[in-house]
DNA sequence: AAAAACTGTGCAATCGTTCCCAAAAACGTA
DNA sequence: TACGTTTTTGGGAACGATTGCACAGTTTTT
């Protein structure tokens, strides 16, 4: 079952031209006379001619190809950022391969090596909350792979990275649960390796320190695979529980969903009695209940920003070496007033 | 900016062999010595050789993709949908290109073109809510690309075809508002030209002829853009809520989370009144407010099972003439008792 | 009028694989 | 020994597009 087109030869034949001809009138150079350029285009689009990707890109040695890893497609912060990807991306002529890590480094590193051999011309990765071994990337970066990284990023790799600010949105989230009087704020979070978890932590800390109140590790959770597994949610509802905490600020969308549904299944009787402010890019809040104040990404924008620079690096005439780190502005959606609560 | 790899022919450099022979020892050949297998492998382990699939598309006129189309990942059944194309897929070694309609028909037929001139050895697709005219599909298809329609499937073109049953999940969805004492329930649906609108609505109405309740068109709403567009969304709402509905039975999952929304927002003091059972596959139901009871497409097989049917088309020796309809059961979820909703 | 420059086109190599066809090597049989 | 078989290997043409180089034919320069 084969798919058939028509390739430069046939029209090369048809006009009794050579393939050269053909194919440099609908490159459109400058060598071709504008006759025989207009009627090779106008034969070209009679027979509907697509020039075949595959030969090209072997005769280039690119694929015209984006490889993105995200954790899991199934998140909203990172399908809106698939969306700013795309819209830099398809305007560049580029298309992007998507893969799942689904919070596993072994998954992340398989697929990595999958896109890599499928020779895509650049990739852009949220490193999962698994990893930490990154040789394997840096090995493919020290073979001309160009890597920018988005939202959970290494410290120690020279590359292009974007970012929300996670420092700020940390601290106006956690600030403003002190503003509504909360005391004690605990914190969840993900695995204590990944940069955002860090940034976050020191938002939060912060916030505290500011209003004079004293940093207690004991209250902050971390959870190493991002909540991947609600055993851990529960685990960690769990011990956070007897500390009496009257607020959590918690730090990534997975977590802050899977976080409220802890509660409310294993300790429905309090769940509504603890303000809640998370990391989350969900449009559903609205509807959650209890319901919760969000600090959102600018996911659409960091997909945009991180393409772009991707492509720069793609298609930069000698190796990149000066890097930069865009660091975007969140937003503070804070939780409604009880109109929205009175239901149910 | 290059990739440099090791490539057949410095194999059989390396080695005083013809490339011939290197590329039957590597694909493992029966004409080969086995001796001659044993050092190839072992020489193309050592230098980490893979082949370039690039090149072998080339050769072979085939691209080990499977391009997909729906209407936009950011959405619970899509994105479980993918998970279940990714499973088989990545088993048969074929990566996976995803684009998304934003149930635009235009963007529809831009994108499948884009895929297809992208040499994708099959399709799977959900027809966005705007499609009404597939000829352009049909081209493809007749050019030999095999399609496999998943969720929303055209009922005029011969090819295999996975579906949730529709019939019965609507059926047991407002069977459920009725049995829960709902006198006047609405339907909210997507455009009228979809085929699981259809069914859905055949659903909901043999649910109500069961217990000789009247079909009234007037309390049937249909959202041509699938509630891509909150005003679509709110519209129906208000011109609903006149009708006096006590349960709404919604069609699909964009629809059920922006109905809700849309209500909150327009007619806070009724909304809770509302008894709602829809169509979603969002994984945060329970937490939300007002409650709801959800029909669960059983998204991962779905996207499995059409995979399979894709692959198996893909493959096939001789062009297949024998096409099947696969029904998957949907699952109904009751809303949760009081105790959810004792919060807010 | 000869030399130089410019136009427009074609030839052929190339990208990395696969595979048909033939050649060489190894073996068996009479 | 000579011949036919079988097994293993190599040569080289694809796949479809791009591009450096060469070569006509025309125009400009000296």
């Amino acid at each position: 079952m084969r798919f058939e087109t028509s390739t430069i030869k046939d029209i090369a034949k048809a006009l009794g031209l050579s393939t050269s001809t053909v194919s440099r009138a609908l490159r459109d150079r400058y060598e071709i006379s504008d006759e025989t350029k207009k009627v090779v285009l106008a034969y070209a689009e009679k027979v509907n001619y697509r020039a075949n990707p595959i030969a090209r890109s072997l005769k280039e040695r690119r694929s015209y190809s984006i490889g993105i890893i995200v954790s899991e497609i199934a998140n909203n912060f990172f399908s809106q950022v698939i969306n700013g990807i795309e819209s830099i991306a398809y305007a560049r002529d580029y298309h992007v391969i998507i893969a799942q890590s689904h919070e596993s480094h072994k998954q992340e590193k398989l697929n990595v090596e999958h896109l890599a051999s499928r020779s895509i011309d650049g990739l852009l990765i949220a490193l999962s909350s698994e990893t930490q071994d990154i040789d394997y990337l840096r090995d493919l970066y020290g073979k001309g792979l160009p890597i920018v990284f988005f939202d959970r990023v290494p410290d120690n790799f020279e590359t292009h990275k974007v970012i929300a600010n996670n420092f700020k949105g940390s601290f106006d989230a956690t600030e403003h649960l002190i503003l509504s009087g909360k005391k004690v704020i605990a914190h969840l979070t993900s695995s204590e390796t990944l940069s955002n978890t860090k940034e976050r932590l020191e938002g939060y800390k912060a916030a505290l320190a500011k209003y004079h109140i004293e940093f207690n590790p004991e209250i902050v959770k971390y959870c190493q695979h991002g909540g991947m597994h609600n055993i851990e949610l529960e685990q960690a509802v769990k011990e956070l529980l007897p500390l009496k905490p009257d607020g959590i600020f918690i730090s990534s969308d997975r977590l802050t969903t899977g976080c409220i549904m802890a509660l409310k299944k294993t300790n429905p009787e309090v769940a509504h009695k603890i303000a809640i402010a998370g990391f989350t890019n969900s449009n559903l809040v609205e509807l959650f209940s209890p319901s919760l104040t969000s600090v959102k990404q600018p996911a659409f924008e960091i997909g945009q920003v991180a393409t772009e620079l991707l492509i720069s690096m793609i298609e930069a005439k000698r190796p990149v070496t000066e890097f930069e780190t865009r660091v975007l502005d969140t937003e503070l959606v804070k939780m409604q007033k009880m109109l929205g609560n009175r239901f149910l």
